[in-house]
DNA sequence: GAGTTTGAAACT
DNA sequence: CAGTTTCAAACTC
C-alpha cells in the first residue's frame, strides 16, 4: 500500500514516514515500495518548501509536470484515475479561507489512446499550468464531469475529452499541482459502454503540508459543490467527495481545506442535479501538532463525527511497549468481512500537513453489498473508487483515483454504470464511525442488499451507489432516529426498526449487539419491541419466523432473512452458527453484564450454567435496560473487538487493545492472544510477548501448530477408517442381510435350501423309479445332500475370497 | 472439581 | 481519566 510515491516519501517529514512505515507493516504487500508498474518519476519534482507541500497523491508514479511553486500538490497516479471515463473533467479547486481570492487552474488531461471508447490505457498529462492565486478557503475540489459536457471554466478537451481543472491554491498561496501519472489507464470501458472497468488497484494518499492540521475529511455528495464544473450536460448528477481540512480548535485561524472530488455521469435519465445532499461525509483524524504521531483518517459522515475518532492511542504512557508498539504507529483496525471474497483492506494514507491520515479501503464489499440489485455477478474490481452519493441519487458517481495496486481497489459492478465507493478508515483506536445516509427522498422500502456503510471496529465506510433501477430508499434517519435500517457490511449488525419512535428506552441503535433485531416483544410492555440476538432470530427462523413488525411500512423481510447469520466478532456466519458457544457460568451478573459472554455477544443464554439469568426473552425489559446501560458506558460495547484486516488473521486487530500485566499476552487471559492476533500499538500490555518476533510466541505457535497437525492427522485417519468401514458394510450388506451371519452361511438362502431340497427329492424319485432298496435310496439322497453342501461351501468360500480382494 | 490467577468490565 | 472493585474465564493443582 503505497500512498505516496516513494519519491515523495523522501521529502516527507519523519513522522509521516514513520506512520507510513507502520501502515505498511499492516499491509505486507505494501512493504515494498510503491508499485512501480507505473514508472514514477521522482520526487524531486515536488517542491520542498519550508513546509511540506500539500500533496494529494492519486497515483504512485507521478511526475508533476507542472510547477514547482505549488505548495499544494495533487498527485495522481495510476489506475485509479484511469477509471475516469472518457470525456471527463477533473476540476480541482483550492481555496483558503485566509484569502478571498480564488485561484483557478486548468489542467487538461490528454490520453494517448483516445478514441477507443472501450478500454485501452490512456496517458493523461497535466498540461495546463496552474494559475497561482491567493488561497481561499483551502478548498480542493476535483470535479469530474461528463465528457461531452462543456465546462465553462475548462480548457478544450482532448480526444477523449478528459479535462483536469485545477483551481485554487493552497493555504499558503502556492499553486496546486496536479500530477497525473504517465500512464493513466482508462477504464476498460467508458461509461456508456457499460463494460467493466479494470483499474489496477490504486492508492490514494493525500499529504498536506499545511501548517494547520487537518481535522476532518468530508465526503459529500452535492451538486452544488461542484466548482467550475458546470457543464451543460449537467443533466448529470454529481457525486462529490469532499475532504475538509479544518484547523483544530486550538489552532488559530479558520483554515479550512476541502477536497472535493466529483464526477458527473452521463446519465441520460437524469433530470435534475439540483439535489444537494451531503450523502457521505468523511472524517479526518488529525493532530494538532505535526510532531505528534500520525492519525488515522476516518471517512464517514460529518455528522457522525465523534471525538472518538480523534482520539489516538496514547502509547507514550506505556511502561512496556512491545516491539509492535510504536507511538507513531497507526493501527488500522480490521474488519471481518464475511463476503466470499477475500477481504482486502487497503489503507490509504493521507498525510495532511505533517500528519498522515490513513484511510483504509476494503474490498470486502460483497457483490450483494456492493449494492446493486442487479443480478449480474458483481465483481469487485481492483479499482479504487470513492463513491459517495445519496441512495436516491444513483446517477451520482464519484471516483477518486486512489491507489496503489495492492491496496486500493475499485469496485465495479458489471452491468452497472455506477461505481461503488468504499472508504475505509483505519483508526488507531476504536474509531467508530457511522455513516448516515441522508437522502432527500422519503423512505419507502429498505433494500438490504445495498447497505449504507456501516463501520465497525475497523472503521469502514462503504457507500454503494445504487443504480436507478434498483434503488429503494434507505431510511434517511439520523443516528438518533428511531427508525432506521443499519446494516454493517461485515460487522454483523443489522437493525430493523419501525419508523415510529420507540418509547422510553432507546438504545443506540447502531450499537446494539450484533445481529440484533428489534421485534415486537410479547411481554415488553410499552416498549413494543424486543431486542433479539441474531442467533436467537436464527433459531426462530427455523421454526417460527420472528415477526419484525414495522409500522413504518418497511419491507423488512429481506433484511430480516439475511441478518440472522451475520458474522460475529470476526467470525464468519458459518463459524458463528456452527460454533457451539460455550455456556456461561455467570452467578452474579444475571447475564446482563458484559462479563457474560452470551450477553456480550448479543445472544440469549441457552443451555448455560448461569444462575439467576436474565438474558432471555422472559426478562426482555431488563435485558434491554442492560443493553442500554452498556451502550451508555461504551457506545461500541457490542461491536466486535476484533476486526479483520485485509488478509489473514495477522491483519486483524483488536479494536481496543489488551491491558495485560502478567500473562505476557501469551495466555487466553489476553484478548489479543485469545483471538490469535498479535498485540499492536493500541495495547497497553506490560511485558508483552505476543508480537511477531517473540520467541515465546513462536514456540507456542509451533506447539499449537504441531498439536493442530496431530489433530488433523487423527481426524483424517478417523475419517478414512470410518469411510472404509462404511464401505465395507455397504459391500457386505446384501450378503449379511440375506444370510445374517458368517459368509458361508449367508449363502444358505431360501432359494438355496429349496434347490437343495429339490435335488434331494429328485434323487429320491430316481431311486424310487429304479426300485432301489430304501437303504440305497437313503444313501444316495445323503450323498446328494453332501454334494449340495459342498457346492454351497465352495460358493461361499469363493465369494469370501473375492470380497477380501475387493476390500 | 476446588482453588487461584488473570484481566475485562464495572464502579468510584 | 485513574484507581479500585467486581466478575467470570482461564488456569493450576
Amino acid at each position: 500500500m503505497d500512498v505516496v510515491s516513494p519519491d515523495l516519501n523522501s521529502i516527507l517529514p519523519d513522522e509521516i514516514m514513520d506512520t507510513e512505515a507502520m501502515a505498511m507493516e499492516e499491509d505486507p504487500p505494501a512493504e515494498t515500495p510503491a508499485p512501480s508498474s507505473h514508472s514514477a518519476p521522482e520526487p524531486a519534482q515536488v517542491p520542498m518548501e519550508t513546509e511540506v507541500p500539500e500533496i494529494v497523491s492519486l497515483c504512485p508514479a507521478t511526475t508533476p509536470t507542472q510547477k514547482t511553486e505549488a505548495l499544494t500538490t495533487l498527485t495522481a497516479t495510476d489506475s485509479t484515475l484511469c477509471s475516469i471515463t472518457t470525456g471527463t473533467q477533473l476540476v480541482v479547486t483550492s481555496s483558503s479561507s485566509a484569502g478571498p481570492k480564488m485561484a483557478t487552474g486548468t489542467a487538461t488531461l490528454t490520453t494517448t489512446q483516445p478514441s477507443s471508447p472501450v478500454v485501452g490505457q490512456s496517458v493523461a498529462k497535466l498540461s495546463a499550468p496552474f494559475t497561482p492565486t491567493s488561497p481561499a478557503n483551502h478548498q480542493l475540489i476535483i470535479n469530474k464531469v461528463a465528457a461531452d459536457g462543456k465546462s465553462p471554466s475548462t480548457a478544450a478537451l482532448k480526444q477523449e475529452r478528459q479535462k483536469l481543472l485545477v483551481t485554487g491554491l493552497s493555504k499558503l498561496g502556492q499553486p496546486i499541482v496536479l500530477a497525473l501519472p504517465n500512464t493513466w489507464s482508462k477504464p476498460a470501458t467508458s461509461q456508456g459502454t457499460g463494460g467493466d472497468v479494470k483499474p489496477q488497484p490504486a492508492q490514494f494518499k493525500v499529504v498536506s503540508a499545511g501548517a494547520k492540521p487537518v481535522i476532518g475529511v468530508q465526503a459529500v455528495s452535492s451538486a452544488n459543490q461542484l466548482l467550475g464544473s458546470s457543464s451543460p450536460l449537467q443533466a448529470q448528477q454529481l457525486k462529490t467527495v469532499q475532504i475538509t481540512k479544518k484547523p483544530p480548535v486550538s489552532t488559530a485561524g479558520p483554515m479550512i481545506t476541502k477536497l472535493i472530488i466529483t464526477k458527473a455521469l452521463n446519465n441520460k435519465g437524469l433530470t435534475s442535479q439540483a439535489t444537494v445532499t451531503p450523502v457521505v461525509t468523511g472524517r479526518v483524524l488529525t493532530q494538532s501538532t505535526p510532531v505528534t504521531p500520525p492519525r488515522t483518517i476516518t471517512i464517514g459522515e460529518t455528522i457522525s463525527t465523534t471525538p472518538q475518532s480523534l482520539s489516538s492511542s496514547s502509547n507514550s504512557s506505556k511502561v512496556a511497549i512491545s516491539p509492535l508498539k510504536s507511538p507513531s504507529k497507526v493501527t488500522v483496525a480490521a474488519q471481518p468481512p464475511n463476503s466470499p471474497q477475500k477481504p482486502m483492506a487497503v489503507p490509504l494514507n493521507v498525510a495532511l500537513g505533517q500528519q498522515i491520515l490513513t484511510v483504509q479501503q476494503t474490498t470486502s464489499t460483497s457483490p450483494a453489498k456492493a449494492g446493486s440489485s442487479q443480478s449480474t455477478a458483481q465483481t469487485v474490481k481492483p479499482v479504487q473508487t470513492v463513491a459517495v452519493g445519496g441512495v436516491n441519487t444513483p446517477q451520482f458517481k464519484t471516483i477518486i483515483p486512489l491507489a496503489t495496486p495492492p491496496n486500493v481497489q475499485q469496485i465495479q459492478v458489471p452491468g452497472s454504470r455506477f461505481h461503488y465507493v468504499r472508504l475505509v478508515t483505519a483508526t488507531t483506536g476504536n474509531t467508530v464511525q457511522t455513516a448516515n445516509t441522508s437522502t432527500t427522498t422519503n423512505p419507502t422500502t429498505i433494500q438490504p442488499a445495498k447497505p449504507m456503510v456501516m463501520n465497525t471496529a475497523a472503521v469502514r465506510m462503504s457507500v454503494p451507489l445504487v443504480s436507478a433501477q434498483t434503488v429503494k430508499q434507505v431510511v434517511p434517519k439520523p443516528m438518533t432516529s428511531s427508525a432506521q435500517v443499519v446494516s454493517s457490511s461485515q460487522t454483523q449488525q443489522r437493525l430493523i426498526m419501525p419508523a415510529a419512535p420507540l418509547p422510553q428506552i432507546q438504545p443506540n441503535l447502531t450499537n446494539l449487539p450484533p445481529g440484533t433485531v428489534l421485534a415486537p416483544a410479547a411481554g415488553s410492555g410499552n416498549m413494543g419491541y424486543a431486542v433479539l440476538p441474531a442467533q436467537y432470530v436464527t433459531q426462530l427462523q427455523q421454526s417460527t419466523f420472528v415477526t419484525l413488525a414495522s409500522s413504518s411500512g418497511f419491507s423488512t423481510s429481506s433484511s430480516i432473512q439475511t441478518q440472522a447469520r451475520l458474522p460475529l466478532n470476526g467470525l464468519s456466519p458459518v463459524e458463528t452458527t456452527s460454533r457451539p458457544r460455550k455456556p456461561c457460568n455467570c452467578t452474579k451478573s444475571q447475564c446482563l453484564k458484559l462479563y457474560c459472554d452470551c450477553f456480550a455477544n448479543g445472544e440469549f443464554c441457552n443451555n448455560c450454567n448461569c444462575v439467576n439469568c436474565f438474558n432471555n426473552l422472559d426478562h426482555e425489559s431488563d435485558r434491554l435496560k442492560a443493553i442500554k446501560a452498556c451502550l451508555d458506558r461504551n457506545p461500541v460495547a457490542f461491536k466486535p473487538k476484533i476486526g479483520k484486516g485485509k488478509e489473514g488473521e495477522s491483519e486483524r486487530r483488536h479494536s481496543k487493545g489488551c491491558n495485560c500485566k502478567k500473562s505476557g499476552c501469551l495466555k487466553n487471559y489476553c484478548e489479543c492472544y485469545e483471538a490469535k492476533i498479535m498485540c499492536s500499538s493500541i495495547c497497553k500490555c506490560v511485558g508483552c510477548k505476543n508480537f511477531e518476533e517473540s520467541p515465546e510466541r513462536k514456540t507456542l505457535m509451533h506447539l499449537a501448530d504441531a498439536a493442530e497437525v496431530r489433530v488433523q492427522q487423527q481426524t483424517a485417519a478417523k475419517t478414512k477408517l470410518s469411510s472404509q468401514i462404511s464401505d465395507l458394510l455397504t459391500r457386505t450388506t446384501p450378503a449379511i442381510s440375506s444370510g445374517g451371519g458368517k459368509l458361508p452361511y449367508t449363502f444358505v438362502t431360501k432359494e438355496v435350501a429349496e434347490a437343495t431340497c429339490d435335488c434331494l427329492l429328485e434323487q429320491a424319485r430316481k431311486s424310487e423309479r429304479y426300485n432301489q432298496p430304501q437303504v440305497m435310496a437313503e444313501r444316495l439322497i445323503l450323498e446328494e445332500f453332501g454334494h449340495c453342501l459342498r457346492r454351497i461351501i465352495s460358493s461361499a468360500a469363493k465369494a469370501k475370497s473375492d470380497c477380501s480382494i475387493n476390500c
